[in-house]
RNA sequence: UGUCCCAUGGUGUAAUUGGCAACACGUCUGAUUUUGGUUCAGAAGAGUCUAAGUUCGAGCCUUAGUGGGACAACCA
């Protein structure tokens, strides 16, 4: 009812300063009124939650100019690209809900149109072979503020290029024997116009053309020209592609024959505060078992968000909180958490679980005796209906639930204090039993018959109310607590110190027996749940029958913990 | 000795030149609550990097500074 306002609310904060280019192209009529863009990933890599801007803001502009949208492997580097990144990229575009439907394009489909434009700009004398090596090519092309100068086989006859070339293309040179480069400028103030490489020999088998080709494309050279094959109209890259936009046209008034030009817009990438977000350095986490794994659920890989329990739909709110600028800021990571709970918090089955669990022997209770009370599966949601949950003379509640010596205003179990259990009955503490060494091994409480449910008829209340377990009708299971991988803001920019030293010891926690209420046995994996005053837990996908495996997705906000320090 | 980009509360974003700036997160109060969650009510917090100019009027336009970033891979 209320949520279609707040839908248009959203979709109207969605316009951001790509949208009104877009729309300024529309309204000079470029185009054809068409409006197509893609999203390029290279498949060198899991996804991450920076993919993931780049994903909504791909396809929501088409979405928006009711345009399509590709989904393109840029696949010109095969010595790290690889079928199992092909495969979970297209895997996590779809969880975030997205849909290329019969575009899915390699840059690899175009390897031949692409050797067939370089024979054309060679023929056009506007490209060259060049045989020197790579450190004397990149001496030459100067510094930022020097300009560089030419290559001496700059001005080889076009015969000798076209034959150079096809015989880079057969196999005839090893790899850096010599490279196929645009003639361009030397001098210019732009280092990327500077006789840019377009293809250098590299023999390497390609993860979907095999040993077909041993020469393979620049960036440069295949982006753009991709680009335009697929028609693309706007081609949304981040703000480092900034300065090949030049380079980016050059190509493109070579290769375009009448007015449609693909046009290259940037925007800034998405920071995000305590969150590494470099795939070579993920990469370098998970080659060295730092992690297990890409999916690892403290990875900020989609997949690994996936399976700590995040939900597209919190992903892409965040997209949306952040916006599209050019500005480079930091995002606080509060404001991915706060997308997540906000999203969990609607639709969160609730269930109760002990993490920390401290034995409670309700002694006016009849041995052997079990109640099936009522507990609500939802209370955001009505229509999530209610289940049962075994009440029976032992119980587990939270170690910390109880304090034999409370400060005030701590609201929970304490000597001689009644507390409810939730869905249960009032509970009163009578006794307290340690071992020989003073810890507490349990605590002796009388309940309150008359407050089934929870509410005394005679009206009286209590400050606080536990979740609680069954000691012998539960589930029992494995926790594991995740903390922030990086205990810095900005591990990325730590300079001179290994990013590695910059993990935080304590990201990963396992607790090896908690109990959890029956319910759960029902649950399959990465279906999520609310722990009550716990937090956001889901089923690890590894989880089954024999050993259920819980992941924190995240704790509640907690003011009393907060109030502690 | 360059070229290009950016600059609004702590953070991220808004603001047809025309009422000294709005929203979200975060922070802090208070109320409600069978989750110290949620919800609700409220508060603090910037005068828009600086300077000059145009204008009756500038966060927005101009110029010059300042600060930050990108560019010198046979990576993308």
């Amino acid at each position: 009812m209320s949520d279609n306002s707040t839908e248009k609310k959203s979709v109207a904060k969605t316009r951001n300063f790509i949208h009104e280019l877009v729309e300024k192209d529309l309204l000079e009529g470029k185009n054809n009124g068409r409006v197509h863009t893609r999203f390029p990933p290279e498949p060198n890599g899991y996804l991450h939650i920076g993919h993931a801007k780049a994903i909504c803001l791909d396809f929501g502009t088409a979405e928006k100019f009711g345009g399509k949208c590709n989904l393109r492997f840029d696949d010109t580097n095969p010595s790290k690209e690889d079928q199992e990144y092909v495969d979970s990229i297209q895997e996590d575009v779809r969880w975030l809900g997205f849909d290329w439907e019969d575009r899915l394009y390699y840059a690899s489909d175009f390897f031949d149109d692409l050797y067939n434009f370089a024979v054309r700009l060679i023929k056009e004398e506007k490209a060259y072979i060049d045989d020197q090596p790579a450190d004397l090519i990149s001496q030459q092309r100067g510094t930022p503020t020097k300009p560089g100068t030419e290559s001496p086989y700059r001005n080889r006859p076009i015969e000798e290029n076209l034959d150079l070339f096809e015989r880079m293309k057969k196999g005839e040179f090893q790899n850096g024997h010599c490279v196929l480069r645009a003639k361009i400028d030397m001098t210019s103030p732009n280092m990327h116009l500077r006789d840019p490489l377009m293809y250098r020999i590299m023999h390497a088998e390609h993860h979907r053309t095999g040993n077909k080709w041993c020469i393979y494309p620049m960036y440069d050279f295949a982006h753009g020209q991709c680009d335009y094959f697929e028609g693309i109209t706007h081609s949304l890259c981040t703000l480092e592609f900034e300065v090949h936009r030049p380079l980016y046209n050059w190509f493109a008034d070579q290769l375009a024959d009448g007015d449609y030009r693909p046009r290259q817009i940037e925007f800034s990438r998405l920071n995000l505060s305590y969150t590494m977000m470099s795939k070579r350095k993920l990469l370098q986490l998970v080659e060295d078992k730092l992690v297990n794994g890409w999916d690892d659920p403290r990875m900020p890989t989609i997949s690994g968000m996936r399976r700590r329990g995040f939900t597209p739909h919190a992903i892409r709110n965040l997209v949306e909180k952040v916006g599209i600028t050019k500005t480079e800021g930091m995002v606080d990571i509060a404001v991915l958490e706060h997308a997540v709970r906000e999203d969990l918090n609607k639709s969160a089955q609730r269930v109760m679980g002990v993490l920390d669990p401290l034995k409670v022997i309700i002694t006016n209770y009849p041995e052997g005796e079990i109640e099936m009370m009522d507990a609500i599966n939802n209370p955001e949601d009505e229509s999530a209906g209610q289940r049962k949950v075994p009440f029976t003379r032992e119980l587990y509640i939270e170690r910390d639930d109880f304090m034999e010596n409370p400060p005030k205003k701590f609201f929970r179990l304490a000597p001689g204090t009644e507390v409810r259990l939730r869905y249960a009955y009032f509970v009163k503490c009578e006794n307290v039993i340690k071992d020989e060494n003073g810890n507490i091994t349990e605590l002796h409480c009388t309940y309150d018959p008359a407050s089934r449910g929870g509410n005394s008829p005679d009206g009286r209340k209590v400050k606080g109310t536990l979740h609680w377990v069954s000691a012998t009708e539960n589930v029992e299971a494995e926790v594991r607590l995740y903390d922030r991988l990086f205990s810095v803001e900005d591990p990325a920019n730590q300079k001179d110190t290994d990013f590695r030293t910059l993990m935080n010891p304590d990201s990963l926690i396992v607790l090896q027996k908690c109990y959890i209420e029956p319910f759960v046995k029902e649950a399959k994996p990465l279906d999520y749940f609310q722990f009550e005053r716990l937090g956001y837990f889901n089923i690890d996908k590894d989880s089954n029958n024999e050993k259920m495996v819980f992941n924190r997705t995240l704790t509640l906000r907690d003011n009393w913990t907060k109030q502690m320090g």
